[in-house]
DNA sequence: TTCAATAAATTGGTTAACCAAAATTATGGA
DNA sequence: TCCATAATTTTGGTTAACCAATTTATTGAA
């Protein structure tokens, strides 16, 4: 019965003008470092609304694809054909990501983020890590979850570390790991005094300026977290 | 003379948006997990458009802060407001980054991608890279620069890393790193040859199933970008 | 024939009106 | 008084028309 029902398509009108220009790349109407059509002819054309046309063309600038002047055109970026093809259908399928993923990805830039902060942490930047640990701990007092105080700990580390483009891949996944930390409820009181710990001591290497240490104690201290969602797999196969 | 110019305001209307927003949630007007007013208020009350308050709403959306129901409302993310406002902050300032941060985070996300690369890849994976690398070869010896054929080759790597936020990760700062390759005119004819074998002696350790020796090679392959980079910071300093 | 001035067409940016789904309120029968 | 139902309002989604800057075509005098 139930093998009847077809995947709901929820593809949006924007991703499927997505999809109709990376074919109009793929078939060399459209080559790299040349004008985009008209957003009123690309509309017309593709049989859809010159909103959805923008939307995309928005999206696709976003990732670095295109390059819009205004009263002027819009340019396919400098980026080659070939990658672009490459590029373009992952767009689409960006948004999801799965558990495991987020989380080994999360522990690559952390611990480097760590030993970074260590080697160049300013002493505002330790004032700020302190404080974020603060806060942690008085909502943990209160018995809270603090789980976005716990993220603010880490995205101020990713600060120190002055590697702007590091912060900003910490920014982009943030959300999502506070998702998966609500949905499986990472965090109990016993939990929460333990990461205070941990946090302390990874503080106490970034002040110190011990680079190793703090990518050490970085990594164990998100080690409980990747064995959660291994046992999480687990369970799910 | 020239002090008395002042820097356009390039701030576009949606980012002037984001930034109200932002002002809304600071003042505890809007908290976290309740709605935003409806886009006709929010229009209203800012002065603005409905279309740029839209576009604020999907940039926000893209970075998993806000969340919009169809017919429904505008949902501020489960995130708390404490990183909101941190988060927000930095989505305005996000799109430029340096050099040094980029070939820095290239470097890390690079030599785990290898590895992982190296442990995890599949038959067809192997065909995959093998393809991009004879793609490569075969635009060195036109005498083409070839950049996004080498880039490919790596992207090929993040694929076979079966990491999807790794991958991700990669497309996002590959148009950047693209541009700087073009703008700094990293690539000459020595240099392709000796990026070929490197490429090589990566796809081998790859196919033998040696991680760590794949994310060695690859960092001494990018430690060469790398003191570009520094080179180049040295001559702008 | 050449080229500057001007008019027309084309561009992305912006606005306001309209649509259908959802939430809310009003209504009326039990 | 209560609850199911219908009318109304509110919501985000969509469309089409308008705007100003730019580019292209036209025109006419040198």
């Amino acid at each position: 019965m139930l093998e009847h029902f077809h995947e709901i398509s929820s593809e949006t009108p924007v991703d499927k003008i997505i999809r109709q220009i990376r074919d109009l790349i793929t078939s060399s109407q459209l080559n790299s470092g040349d004008r985009l059509p008209p957003e009123r002819k690309l509309a017309d054309r593709l049989g859809v609304s010159r909103t959805h046309v923008r939307g995309a063309i928005r999206k696709l600038e976003f990732y670095g694809i295109l390059k819009t002047v205004p009263q002027s055109g819009t340019l396919v970026s400098g980026i080659g054909i070939t990658a672009l093809e490459g590029l373009i259908t992952d767009v689409i399928k960006l948004e999801k990501s799965d558990f495991t993923s987020l989380v080994e990805t999360r522990v690559i830039l952390e611990t480097h983020g760590a030993k970074l902060a260590a080697q160049r942490r300013t002493p505002e930047d330790i004032a700020e890590i302190k404080k974020a640990l603060v806060a942690y701990e008085q909502q943990v007092i209160k018995g809270n979850s603090a789980v976005e105080e716990d993220l603010m700990f880490h995205l101020k580390i990713a600060e120190a570390s002055k590697n702007t483009v590091l912060k900003s891949l910490m920014l982009i996944i943030t959300p999502d790991i506070i998702n998966n930390f609500i949905q499986f409820k990472v965090c109990d009181d016993q939990t929460n005094k333990e990461v205070f710990k941990d946090h302390q001591a990874i503080l106490q290497c970034i002040i110190e300026g011990d680079g190793a240490g703090a990518s050490k104690v970085m990594e164990e201290h998100l080690k409980d977290v990747v064995d959660f969602s291994q046992s999480v797999i687990a369970l799910i196969t």
